[in-house]
DNA sequence: GAGGCTCACGAAAACGTTTTCGTGTTAATA
DNA sequence: TATTAACACGAAAACGTTTTCGTGAGCCTC
């Protein structure tokens, strides 16, 4: 059975499709008789207008357009359920498009979807763009009238709605409670500065430590490839944390820029005989599923993904509502929390 | 700068829009200056036709619709992942509903899609809709002439093609794996039999034990109540977990049926004093981000998520490129792998 | 009984495409 | 020179809605 249209209940009921839809929306320019007859009809046959059309009427879709880099991620999929949420209740839909870090993905993904199929977007830009620092996908779209909402990785450049992490403070609580608790030489480890959150976090480590009055050491300071994160080079990644642990043994306390340092930090740690936390001390950033169910649990900084997620919705949402795509643009701020686990209690 | 159409294109340059659209395509019905002058006033301000338009015109969206019950969830993650691959591929758009294991939920997302939005389903049925046994938001959109891919959560009953994991041939490799390394007292940490995945992963062992001549131990034997993988009940999962492994100390190997029970097996046999894999070896089920940098490494059952997602999308594509809703549907098994990690290393 | 009103409905345009079918002009043919 | 064919383009319909603007019928008023 094919869908029902306003066209077959006007020529099946003997009206014009104007009666029809007139009656469907309750127009008291249709008479009670008529309404009811043709309400009952649509009823009984199930008739729901067809989103298509509608969207080429009213000339907006009521989707939203996701862009992430990468989606077997725990950060990314906590804010696209907080988007999703949002989107739901005030009525939108949420297509997704990844960049897989691409450049050239993002901007094709973008050009897709950006014909009319969304109204607005919500990215968090790759790798590759961070690099190749070229925008034109960007300001593009904007410039069509068609808002966007960055988060995490946002880009100062772009004059538009933001929603982002505060990386520097969230590392210098993180590296304040190891402080706090004693620890005097306090290492961490981060990627290369070219990752911009990596380089965000470590900021945040070094002006804890002045604050501290804690005097910097470089052996302290492991700055890792980012490509080590994948299983294959696990071996690689441990045997740096190896030595960095080797070398210093004064290191009483670990601050790791993600949960897969900081786990194997701690592997580290406890090859080399030391106990966690008594010993030495550590905490990760983004309150994943690692930190979880590592074995001690892991002290971390938590992003709450699910929030941001939300708050760009809304802020895309409202932007589309009261449709101005002009200035003055917001950039909100979603504070971290330190989720205290095993990895750094007091005894 | 609004967006461009055929329509403004055709008054800027004085000639009709089927003109212009025929130019733009090529036709040569068009003389080749007219032809040459549309195209790069097109190109100059840069024309990208209406999808939205193009939807209606075509009555098809080019878009496929994905519900799943959960997103913030590796398993699920990967199988989009591969969805997401095969269909930007194939030049199609993939917009994701998430029914948060609510019949409901999933009801309602599935409507607001069905109505034009998109052109074929992918989806993963709720815990809900299996508990309910109502189909009939599933049995309507087949009836109006959407088709549907069933993944991982497939119903029998229902008239589609289907994408699934063998759950009870991975199981029994799993639990043949440790047969071969010398168990002779396997136990099992499953779900209730409610949720269908534990139950045939149970029956998968059942069938190893049997097929080796083992003798099959009901106290060997661990139902856990589906909310115990929350991380607010972790303790209460690990209590019955160690009371399993105390109560039957002659346990030489566990196989769980998700991640967060082999930890948590792995976890209280190290605090009973047993060594991991030398007194006891320990096999997952998923082979996702907490196998992989546990410590020590668990060996686990890999799904091939990817893969999953990639075949979901090709047979709807092909379906709907073929349109034909009609049988004789598909059942495509995918193999599940061994991946094997320190948990049952030979020493 | 003529004018004006209200009522209940239909025609048509619009959103942005594609495509079929004319149609007027020019050039080639008989 | 008259007929035809090829060429180059335009008008209009269609996809499924919503909405503005008519309009005919019936009624009331003076």
């Amino acid at each position: 059975m094919q869908k029902l249209t306003l066209k077959k209940i006007a020529k099946e009921l003997d009206v014009s499709i104007s009666t029809v839809s007139k009656a469907l929306r309750d127009s008291h320019e249709i008479s009670k008789d008529t309404r009811d007859k043709i309400k009952a009809f649509a009823k009984l046959y199930n008739y729901k207008p067809n989103n298509i059309a509608l969207s080429l009427k009213n000339r907006k879709t009521k989707t939203l357009g996701v862009i992430i880099p990468e989606i077997v991620h725990h950060f990314f999929t906590t804010v696209i359920s907080g988007i999703e949420k949002v989107a739901n209740e005030r009525g939108y839909n949420v297509i997704i498009g990844l960049s897989n870090e691409s450049f050239t993905k993002e901007v094709i993904n973008m050009e897709m979807l950006a014909n009319g199929s969304i109204d607005g977007f919500i990215l968090s830009v790759s790798k590759e763009t961070q690099l190749l620092k070229d925008y034109h996908h960007l300001t593009e779209t904007i410039d069509q009238g068609m808002p966007i909402v960055m988060f995490d990785r946002a880009i100062k450049e772009i004059g538009c709605d933001k929603v982002i992490v505060d990386d520097v403070e969230g590392a210098r609580k993180a590296v304040n409670k190891l402080v706090s608790l004693g620890c005097k030489n306090i290492g961490i480890i981060t990627t290369k500065d070219y990752v911009s959150v990596g380089k965000l976090r470590t900021t945040g480590y070094l002006t804890a430590l002045t604050e501290s009055n804690l005097p910097l050491n470089e052996n302290f300071i492991l700055k890792l490839n980012d490509e080590l994160n994948e299983e294959a080079h696990m071996d690689l990644l441990e045997q740096e944390i190896q030595l960095l642990l080797k070398n210093n043994p004064e290191i009483d306390g670990i601050f790791a820029v993600n949960e897969i340092y900081a786990l194997s930090a701690m592997k580290e740690a406890l090859k080399l005989g030391k106990s966690i936390p008594k010993d030495i001390k550590v905490i990760g950033f983004t309150d994943g599923v690692l930190s979880k169910y590592a074995t001690p649990g892991l002290t971390s900084v938590s992003q709450h993904g699910k929030q941001i997620g939300e708050k760009a919705a809304d802020l895309l949402i409202d932007r589309l509502e009261n449709d101005h795509v002009e200035p003055p643009f917001q950039t909100v701020v979603i504070e971290t929390e330190l989720i205290e686990r095993a990895s750094t209690s007091e005894i």
